[in-house]
DNA sequence: CTGTTAGCGCATTCAC
DNA sequence: GTGAATGCGCTAACAG
């Protein structure tokens, strides 16, 4: 590490300066000195200090990814994607390089305001928030006043697949025109977000679980106090409510809120669901990696698919069309968010009025899905 | 961003290094001063200037994880293990806290340079390289160079699941006392790794088809080039030709090199499998992911599994537990791996004599493979 | 087009 | 136990 731009310069026989900004790219030098610098850097092998030169520039390449859990090819795919548009900056050098870091915050609250102040600590250029946030009062709060924090400092935070920032506290009165409007989200900090349309997913995917004449319809919930789990199961309800009051009433009866969006919360809470209601006719999911626990305890419990009782997961992610049988789901473009929110992150695409985009789904009728056993219309 | 260091040492009324010793907290401070400094800190809402803090002391908290592909959770669950083990410093505060982050390479070598490059200028304090690599003379001599210059500049550098380097060009006759040993990794460079016993794994697993009666078995191998796809065919192989001359004659008619660890590679190399050998009884995938594909071809070519087709995979991920039916798989303990390297990144754990620990596998037998129709006994 | 001059914000000697 | 001074390595005005 000892290398410094100064023995580059010294070898090449040129001011630091100089060697600056063949490095930077950004400014003109002649053809004969950018050769000689650049040789020098070769011989050396030197390599930018990244701290210095961050410091006195006051900018920084790195933009990290917030992922709820990097294990869940729901957040992996997004994170490529976001990760797929950095990389080729405007210019040709390895100047406008940025670093996309993704870190994990495995759901935490506190994992995610430990996250958020290392990168602003690094002065990030951009921060991307993937998935959905945890409903607390207090948390919520916190991160949204560090989030704007980051905003004024500069770094570019975009929200992906979370809804956006509620305004700030004690924001309503403070000279805003249109007086207190007060549920809308604030513009103006610069903060953009890509949502997902859970609830209409998520309605549209019980619709044809009614449509196809099942009543008696399971739903196995994401964690609780997250905004996808509670907007999810939102739509689920506005479906079963549009199509009697009383489908709706028995909807808490029907509905078991497991753990995480793993395995074992859909195997466990089939379980519990087929205690409740023996003669269920179809379940519905918090996402595909909780439909396939569903899948495996039904399976267990001698219970076939579609035949005996119906499945559908949401997210659509890969393994859901080859499962057997294969996943009626919910598609969320996924790569498509992802890069977009990519592009916001860096400032290449125009935000969308409001701030706020919302990415359509769609729904994906597979085998997992059919009319009920008892049906004969 | 405006706050510094300067404005709270102002605000507490003390100098500037007070305020820097109570915020590294390795210093003895006066508890009054130490209350009034973190009240200026709290009231200004001030965070550290990560670039300015790095440049003067010389050390970064910045640890890098590389990934193949980030929606492949057998990557996700090292990546995870390795980031829970920072976290929590020796020192309680918020001192010793490392941002562990994870760099998605695609499996794209000229990607993992770039990374690497970024990880030097920022001087990361270390860097995971996890799964296989890239088998490339030109590639591998420049990643491995890149390495252990970074380790010469005091990053800790941990390999995951990834074979350890080969010695450095003209290295062997460079004094080393015992002459040219030549072909074991070097130690001394401090590069320290964590491998897993893919070769082994995978002759197990063959030889547990071999053993149920599985003559014709098919082989759908990983990408071309990677260490991982190497020794996976390679214990398959050894299994074979220790069963007989004749099945290892035609395991190159038996395999077909598929693309990448995911689903199509699995589907479109079953089909080609049948195609040449339509009485195959077994194939063995390169991953589990893999795996699923085939299981996805049989099925669409009306056969069943394992009746009339036994299939393998290999990692034991979570969904192949789930898989119907049960994935006969090899289980690697990922996030023990992951874990292990972490601690090594972080110097919490003493390196492995020879600098090499290979974690071992486990052969899960479950239902995907039986006994081949045909036989009898 | 290139060199010179100042800091960027902080950690760390030294003194006190 | 605390303050004052110095420099980390680089970029960004300025001059020339």
């Amino acid at each position: 590490m000892a290398v410094t731009l100064a023995d580059v310069a010294t070898r090449a026989g040129v001011s630091a300066a100089t060697v600056s900004r063949v490095l930077s790219g950004n400014y003109p030098v002649a053809g004969a000195t950018r050769t000689r610098v650049l040789r020098a850097v070769e011989e050396l092998q030197y390599v930018v200090n990244g701290p210095a030169s961050a410091l006195a520039a006051a900018t920084s390449d790195l933009v990290g990814i917030l992922v709820n859990d990097i294990a869940d090819p729901f957040f992996g795919i997004i994170a490529g994607a976001v990760q797929s548009e950095m990389g080729e900056g405007p210019a040709g050098g390895t100047g406008g390089q940025k670093l996309a870091v993704v870190c994990n915050t495995g759901g935490s609250p506190e994992s995610e305001l430990t996250y958020l102040t290392h990168l602003q600590r690094q002065r990030a250029a951009a921060v991307v928030l993937t998935g959905g946030a945890v409903e607390d009062e207090e948390h919520g709060a916190a991160v949204a006043a560090r989030l704007r924090r980051l905003a004024a400092g500069g770094t570019r935070i975009v929200l992906c697949g979370r809804p956006p920032l509620a305004p700030a506290a004690g924001e309503e009165g403070k000279g805003s025109p249109e007086g207190g409007a007060g549920d809308e989200p604030d513009e103006g900090d610069g903060i953009v977000t890509v949502a997902f349309d859970n609830r209409g997913g998520s309605r549209r995917l019980t619709e044809h679980l009614l449509s196809l004449g099942h009543r008696r319809i399971g739903y196995v919930a994401g964690p609780a106090h997250s905004t996808t789990t509670r907007h999810r199961l939102e739509g689920h309800r506005l479906a079963l409510g549009e199509h009697s009051a009383g489908l709706l009433a028995q909807a808490e009866h029907f509905t078991v809120h497991g753990g995480d969006y793993d395995r074992s919360s859909g195997y466990d809470g089939a379980l519990e669901l087929l205690r409740r209601v023996p003669d269920l006719t179809a379940v519905v999911a918090a996402n595909d990696t909780v439909a396939l626990g569903i899948c495996a305890a039904l399976r267990d419990q001698g219970k076939h698919i579609p035949e005996d009782v119906s499945v559908a997961g949401f997210d659509d992610l890969p393994f859901s069309a080859d499962a057997s049988p294969a996943l009626t789901t919910v598609r969320i473009p996924l790569h498509d968010a992802g890069a977009r929110a990519g592009r916001l992150a860096l400032g290449r695409e125009t935000p969308p009025p409001g701030g706020v985009a919302t990415v359509r789904v769609e729904l994906m009728v597979r085998a997992s899905t059919a009319v009920p056993a008892g049906r004969t219309d």
